[in-house]
DNA sequence: TAGAAACCATACCGATGAGTATTATGCAAG
DNA sequence: CTTGCATAATACTCATCGGTATGGTTTCTA
């Protein structure tokens, strides 16, 4: 370690590096379970640290402002979402089975990412407007791509859709409030309800049922 | 008016109680803007007052406190979608009817109450427990009508529904999350919008296209 | 092992805003 | 005109919390 020149280390992950990067994990991972819980702003950094067993200045080592961890927290969620749906749009299917692997996907991505679109729905007020801005143009980019599916369904004879904006935006509602109801040890398992609401996603688009 | 016995106003609305109203609705409204515009804790009481022309203690006069504010502001929205459920379901015509009725009727509360069902969505976690408890009941009350209703459509035939529980949270969140997205200058009217939705709602249910 | 540098805790500051005590105003009745 | 009551404004208190200056401690380098 000693032989490593400093200035190689930017492009390397040394184990400080990784320090850094757990720590900054677990300060998320707090933050986001008490911002979930309690709310932005009714959470103090002092309540943050304590349940981490640390001190205030230990976040701030790590985070410029309580905004900046709310922003990390945010992008999460949306983030999650995105791959699910560059995933199915990336697989070569039909669009039947990309809205079928996009509404599992979607699904999960929004379930297993509960707290993080929780916070990122109702505190998006607090947002620094950088971050605000930056976050609405990905969701932006989400509704168009899920837009372009849907009508890529349409003209393929295989939705039946009067107009395909208002159901991208009533698909991308239908799944982002899942976060409102979903309870980890409920009914049904994760996979469970990823099959039962694709199901009604996909009678939604006019597929026939049983595909 | 000076013959009237002060004990029996009570029970008739004087000129002095709709007054008393006036102010309250005034003091809802402008709080509910703001609160919409810049969230619920970012927004000071001196902030709500400014706007009416008027000055902290006035509200004060009128509400307890800020809690209560809030606590009136999301009763609204959680209200006028229970009035459109009950109205759809106690119309005399066939499921299939009723889910299109409801539906139609629901997004229409949703979306001219838009401010006070965001703020219920994103506030509350600031309500009072008593409040939240109150209106958490109204929301399960919701549900639970909704599971019924999809149930009997189901029962008689009209809906193909394999699981009526997900089904009916997933068209609360549809209709629910509406408030995110709709602008009231939008490409759709509220009418025409209503008509887009309630025909994916029907769909989603299994009812052929067309009715 | 000396020395330095990163790191984090203690203790603090300054601002902000909910709620209130007191004072002023205006309206109604006699 | 005057007395009294309700209402709202001025001006204040007090607690809270985001952020920081400073000093001690550990860890890494040489």
């Amino acid at each position: 370690m000693a032989l490593i020149d400093r200035s190689d280390m930017a492009e390397f992950a040394t184990i400080r590096d990784e320090v850094t990067a757990l720590k900054r994990e677990r300060t998320v991972e707090a933050a986001a379970q008490l911002f979930y819980d309690r709310g932005y702003e009714k959470t103090t950094l002092e309540a943050v640290a304590e349940t981490m067993g640390v001190t205030k200045p230990f976040i701030y080592n790590h985070f410029k402002s309580k905004a900046e961890l709310l922003a990390d927290i945010c992008t999460r969620g949306v983030s999650a979402s995105l791959v699910a749906m560059d995933a199915a749009l990336a697989a070569e299917v039909s669009p039947t089975e990309k809205l079928r692997m996009l509404s599992r996907g979607f699904l999960t991505a929004v379930l297993s990412n509960q707290r993080y679109i929780a916070i990122l729905t109702r505190e998006e007020k607090s947002l620094e407007p950088a971050d605000f801005e930056r976050l609405s143009v990905l969701r932006r980019d989400f509704d168009r791509k899920l837009v372009a599916l849907l009508q890529a369904g349409v003209d393929a004879g295989e939705f039946h859709l009067n107009d395909p904006y208002v159901a991208a935006l009533s698909i991308g509602g239908l799944v982002s409030w899942a976060y409102v109801w979903y309870r980890p040890d409920g009914r049904l398992s994760l996979e469970a309800l990823a099959d039962e609401v694709s199901s009604l996603i996909l009678a939604m688009a006019g597929v026939p049922a049983g595909q």
